[in-house]
Formats: C-alpha cells, structure tokens, sequence
DNA sequence: GTTGTGACTACCA
DNA sequence: ATGGTAGCCACAA
C-alpha cells in the first residue's frame, strides 16, 4: 500500500525536525515535496491528537514567531515546550540560526 | 459543483 | 520596522 497521505509525510519531516532546533511551516511544506503547502502543515498539526509524541512545538512561522497569538495558552505551551529544549527567544522571536540544519 | 476557512507567505506602502 | 493585502491550496459543509 502506498497511501503517503500528505499528513504522513509531514509527520515524518516534522519528527525529523532535531533536538533544540526549528522549521518554519513553509519549509516543512517544501521538505515534503509541497513547496505551497504551509498552511496544511498547519491544519495537520492542528489535527493531531492530544497525546501524539510528534515534536509540533519546533514549528514557526516564518517570522521566526510562534504562530499563535501572544499571550495564548497554546503560544505559552509552545514557548515553555522549545524553552525546555534551551532555545531562547529574543523579543518573542527566534534566531534564525535554528533554521539551519541539515536535512 | 461552489464557498468559506486557515497553527501560512511574499510583497508593498 | 510595521501593518495591510493578495496569493496560495487542501479540506469541510
């Protein structure tokens, strides 16, 4: 069976994403094949069950911030989730330094 | 089939 | 730097 649903494989890039590092939405999109696909990666995320093991918190838009809205229960879930991984955000955002690893 | 929506992005004033 | 707008495309109703 081949059934590589889009949602697989952006799970499988999403959980390839390394300890400490991130990846914007746009970029898991293209590593999937899907250059135009940010957004879905985002309902996918969004989809994922409450349990899920997958690393969703080393996702960001791409502006470097979280894509909730500052403030929000899931925007501070994110921050203390890549904070307890060390990442440091500078003015609520990320260096871009952490977009850089190799695929 | 059409319409509205979104954990997005790029462009422009 | 900051805010608004248009483009994008899979999905649900």
């Amino acid at each position: 069976m081949v059934t590589s649903s889009l949602k697989e494989i952006i799970w499988q890039v999403v959980a390839a994403i390394p300890y400490g590092k991130v990846a914007t939405y746009g970029q898991v999109a293209k590593l999937c094949g899907f250059p135009r696909h940010a957004r879905y990666v985002g309902m996918t995320l969004r989809d994922l069950p409450n349990g899920s093991t997958l690393p969703w918190h080393r996702v960001v838009n791409a502006k470097g911030e979280i894509a909730f809205p500052r403030g929000s229960d899931a925007y501070t879930r994110q921050q203390t989730r890549l904070r307890a991984e060390g990442v440091v955000f500078k003015h609520d955002r990320l260096p871009l330094d952490l977009y850089r690893w190799a695929p």
